[in-house]
DNA sequence: GATGAAAGCAGATCGCC
DNA sequence: GGCGATCTGCTTTCATC
């Protein structure tokens, strides 16, 4: 590992420069983190060899993260999908980052914004149906010191994307 | 291909009984989908051409599905994220799951949920700033017909896990 | 940087238990 | 269903340009 290829990679702002052919690759391994070298080379246009070290870099310079593979919640016992919208009691920094740090370790939660607007935080969570739900509603958000109030609001549709826009700097 | 083998893993609710080596292989490739047959095996205990099987089976059945990589959204000139909070002035079945899958085609769009309670849908998006945010909304979304009324609420932190809980099926 | 060749290793299949 | 041997093909490295 040489920590100096970072740093050729990185730019004053602490960002690669990413030219068409690293966007494609990473336009690519969104869509499917599955697919081969060959395959990836074969689309960008290049050897399986430059494409190979072409990965590499994005993930040392961290462009490039973790792949995690879907899997489908029914198969689990997961019945019902909710958003919990919370107004906290206590805006502090430290008791905020620390509600977030706490319910990101509860199982069921599933991702967390904390947010500006009506509400403090969103919480999208998975639950095994209404029974569920209401208990962990009850048990680890209304009752959690720090919360003002919780709505609920069931999810009857979700929709994904898994690739990311680019915007370029400017 | 054999769609038998796919059937006899199924039971009449068109889940397939998974035991505590199928979770373990779930739970493992949701943590991280570059993981080796080989490691996997080491990992649950079995054979590498067994946990190949177990791994093809689960695939075939549908439970497993893609895998996607993440990209730091910060590398594509991503520095702002947003929750809109959306009003629908019509809640015809038409025109609700139209408006689903035309905004998850908008690239600034990440995901987009239909639920219950003071709101209609909640939708998770990506922008390069505060202008491009205002630009997406109006744009978008409050000028769009069906829409009632729109919130913007910014996102300052935002945690996610990817491995779902594992509830059982009694 | 990109390339093709070589080496090393993982994925995929199969007969057997 | 699980196992180990086998084969194939991909990943990874490296000398060369």
């Amino acid at each position: 590992m040489s920590g100096d290829l970072t740093n050729e990679l990185r730019n004053q702002s602490g960002i690669p420069e990413l030219d068409r052919t690293d966007l494609g690759i990473l336009r690519l391994l969104q869509k499917d983190a599955r697919l081969s070298v060959k395959e990836i080379a074969a689309h960008v246009g290049l050897a399986p060899s430059t494409t190979h070290e072409r990965i590499r870099r994005l993930r040392e310079a961290g462009v490039l993260g973790d792949a995690h593979a879907e899997v489908d919640p029914k198969a689990l016992g997961i019945g019902l999908e909710a958003l919990f919208m919370i107004e906290l009691s206590k805006h502090k920094r430290g008791t905020v980052d620390r509600f977030m740090d706490d319910i990101v370790q509860v199982p069921e939660v599933r991702s967390a914004f904390l947010v500006t607007g009506r509400y403090d935080l969103v919480v999208h969570v998975v639950v095994r149906d209404t029974r569920h739900l209401k208990d962990l509603a009850l048990d680890q958000f209304t009752s959690r010191p720090g919360t003002a109030r919780v709505e609920t609001s069931i999810i009857f549709d979700a929709r994904q994307r898994h690739e990311l826009p680019v915007f370029g700097r400017s």
